[in-house]
DNA sequence: CCAAAAGTGTTGCCGTTACACCCATGT
DNA sequence: ACATGGGTGTAACGGCAACACTTTTGG
């Protein structure tokens, strides 16, 4: 029952998955906590307060930790095992947030407790396991809680909704190359994607519209740059 | 920051969709609350306490409102707007939860504080709105809470993950005909769905094993038990 | 003229759809 | 015999993958 007379009373967090893709690669930002109270990188998060709610207490850490204010997020999942945090007992609500990635690398800078750190994934498709995450130098990170495995747990969910949603333009700017969109997905599903039938599918989704400008490229073809139509 | 020095602490209470199918109709176990401190019908549901997980909290409810023991469920989203509930800030943890229809209908009897509730769903596919309830006179119910919405989100949850997940095997026996499996889909999704395609595509799955045993059946040729391989 | 990346056309395969048909059973 | 629902065959359609090709730029 229900009883809200006496009732337990827990503390209740929300942990951020702040996702980006930097050269093809996914980075998702870590945090080594000030005072070492629990050992390895962790994600971002904070206490849901009795007057804020969930989505409010991710914006505000949101902005707190990388100055972005308008990142698309999702929620993920929650967790709640008894021990996952070895100081007491702490729900955990994981959520999502997507970056282009010049937006983060301007507002965080890596260093000792801080930073980009890259999200592999051994498996392909939608298998199970925790994600592995390394360093700029391909060094394996030691994770806090079971964030390792909620950051597996965001992979699936990243690649099962990556053509019927619009999360892989949460990555990009407003305007954007159909390679940039290419770039996105095969970092996401960790293999590479025929050009022309990926570029025909994006495009018959109906969801793209061309701008008629053009993206400055190097010694090759310029590419024509598009934008999300937003039908409300 | 996560304190834990000084945290608000929360109530957490898990939300139980227990759903079933019945005659073609997907329905959901609704309580009155018995105290009638809040108005309307509401899901099942428990408050999290300090010694026990999420899920052993659900598999709690679950037995002390059905009786039954091994039904399938899985997390479905978190509910945590500040005035959700009137009678104070409750973050929930909304879970489904399937059950042949047989193993339910021993277990709750129809009344006046409980129900077993059609769960109707106006918009085709995966778009948005709330859920509708009827009784079963087709009368409308007044909901509790966010509960027309969460069964709403559930619907969407359940179209979508159809045909790569195993869920729709949730809502029948061991052993099932193809026909069974067809008329679940059919509830879900909400429209009828061809015959013969419906069959290949299943079978074409790998997922199931004919029995060699047959269904009991009417005045017509008797249809082939199918039963779930299990790989692990 | 060459390299590089953008962008297009063509072909063949394969899964799905629609429709017609056969099969087994009870009345 | 026939009504009823289980189960199968077949041909047309449409989407997708592979591959070769053209286009536009900088050097």
């Amino acid at each position: 029952m229900r009883s809200i007379s006496s009732p337990t009373r827990l503390t209740v967090a929300v942990d951020l998955a702040i996702l980006t893709v930097i050269d093809g690669a996914m980075r998702v930002l870590l945090l080594r906590r000030p005072d070492d109270d629990v050992p390895g990188w962790a994600m971002p998060g904070g206490v849901v307060d009795a007057e804020r709610g969930l989505d409010e207490t991710v914006q505000q850490v949101l902005v707190a930790k990388t100055g972005v204010r308008d990142a698309h997020f999702e929620q993920l999942a929650t967790y709640g095992a008894v021990n996952r945090d070895p100081r007491g007992r702490v729900i955990s609500v994981a959520y999502l947030a997507l970056c282009p990635h010049d937006r983060l690398e301007g507002a965080v800078a890596a260093g000792a407790d801080q930073m980009l750190a890259h999200l592999h994934t051994t498996w392909p498709g939608e298998q199970g396991g925790p994600a592995r995450l390394t360093d700029a130098a391909g060094q394996p990170l030691s994770m806090a809680f079971d964030h390792a495995d909620i950051l597996g747990d965001l992979v699936r969910r990243l690649r099962g909704k990556l053509d019927y949603s619009l999360i892989a333009f949460g990555l990009l700017h407003r305007r954007f190359t159909l390679r940039d969109v290419q770039t996105v997905h095969e970092a996401i599903l960790g293999h590479p994607l025929a050009k022309p039938a990926f570029r025909r599918k994006l495009l018959s989704r109906g969801l793209l519209k061309a701008t008629g400008d053009y993206a400055p490229a190097g010694a090759h073809r310029p590419a024509e740059l598009y934008e999300l139509l937003e039908e409300k």
